[in-house]
DNA sequence: CGGGGACCATACCGTACGGTATGGTACGGA
DNA sequence: TCCGTACCATACCGTACGGTATGGTCCCCG
């Protein structure tokens, strides 16, 4: 018998796997294995189910920043920037990554779920910045790799190849962001 | 009475309001004052609706796309390049675009709508780059804004403050990309 | 051993959707 | 004038969904 987290867990994988509209209680409990009756013990309804499915993804995707923080936490500013690419790479399970965002763009609270990961992911990055650069520019400094993260994510332009060329020179030009400054 | 374009220009707008999942029959009649009747006079079926509002969306861009193209025929690549914020500012109605790739993150059409989409916008910048850096980076150099430009329209991280400065730093950091290609 | 709560199956209902069948109007061409 | 075609309204069906009501099973605790 599924536990309300097998509930969740089994509602982040259709979410991953065919969008917000996947999940639904029949399909669900029939992976699961049950009938609806169980679902109506665990939630109040299919909305109360969705609000959890959401609340499990932020968690845990605002534990993984903070994870990479303190991997972060150690090296200088410099090296950190350099290592950016590795550092986003972990970032996002690109399936549920995607879901949730498109989520975000119908459902008000899909979208600030969205919103405080990102502003998390942005916060985390600019917090190597503000070693290198006035904290004026800090912050716009570091959405660019952000932006480029989240547009690959939203996107299929780019190949796994084209990203780590994208990265690597997003990581060159990372130690040009200072002299662009003092040329304003 | 709604002619088959008035459908799918209804259908738009209901796409970029509440996404894909609006683009449902008896609503749209009824905001045109008619009723199924008349729809299913001017289509096979509601699959047929939804293919007729995506291939109306792409064709929109491309043309979009080639417009621009010709705006920045005259003009030498670092001008362009320096103009390219502009230039993608123009690109995409916001709440469409945003609707469409949440679309394509489920729908195979869309997202071929938005792969083509993407692939006319990249190859746009990329002839910009090519007269600027060895051909085997301008894809690269490219991506950059691009994916830049996507992630913004994605996310609701960048303010269109925000959006301004980092186009404003993107334009200065493409002055160096020559540079950091020197460096490997 | 008896009662109560956790857990779930079954059988329903209401609704919203896409789709179809049928008939009716309005208009242009033979 | 008559017919055909474009266009649409109305009424209906099937399905998929969320939700509810009811009862049944199993286990723990007194």
């Amino acid at each position: 018998m599924p536990s309300r987290d097998d509930w969740v867990a089994t509602g982040l994988d259709a979410l991953a796997a065919a969008g917000e509209g996947a999940i639904r209680v029949d399909p669900l409990a029939a992976r699961l294995g049950v009938t609806k009756g169980s679902f109506h013990h665990h939630f109040r309804g299919a909305a109360d189910l969705r609000r959890a499915v959401l609340a499990a993804h932020e968690l845990a995707q605002l534990e993984l920043v903070e994870r990479v923080r303190d991997d972060v936490a150690g090296l200088d500013a410099s090296a950190a920037l350099d290592r950016l690419g590795d550092l986003i790479g972990r970032l996002p399970d690109d399936r549920l990554e995607r879901a949730v965002r498109s989520w975000a763009a119908i459902d008000a609270d899909a979208e600030g779920v969205q919103a405080r990961v990102d502003a998390a992911r942005l916060t985390a990055i600019e917090a190597l910045w503000l070693q290198v650069v006035p904290p004026q520019h800090a912050r716009t400094a570091a959405l660019v790799p952000l932006l480029a993260m989240i547009g690959a994510s939203a996107s299929s332009v780019a190949t796994r190849a084209d990203l780590d060329a994208v990265l690597r020179m997003l990581a060159g030009l990372a130690r040009h962001v200072p002299a662009v400054i003092r040329e304003w």
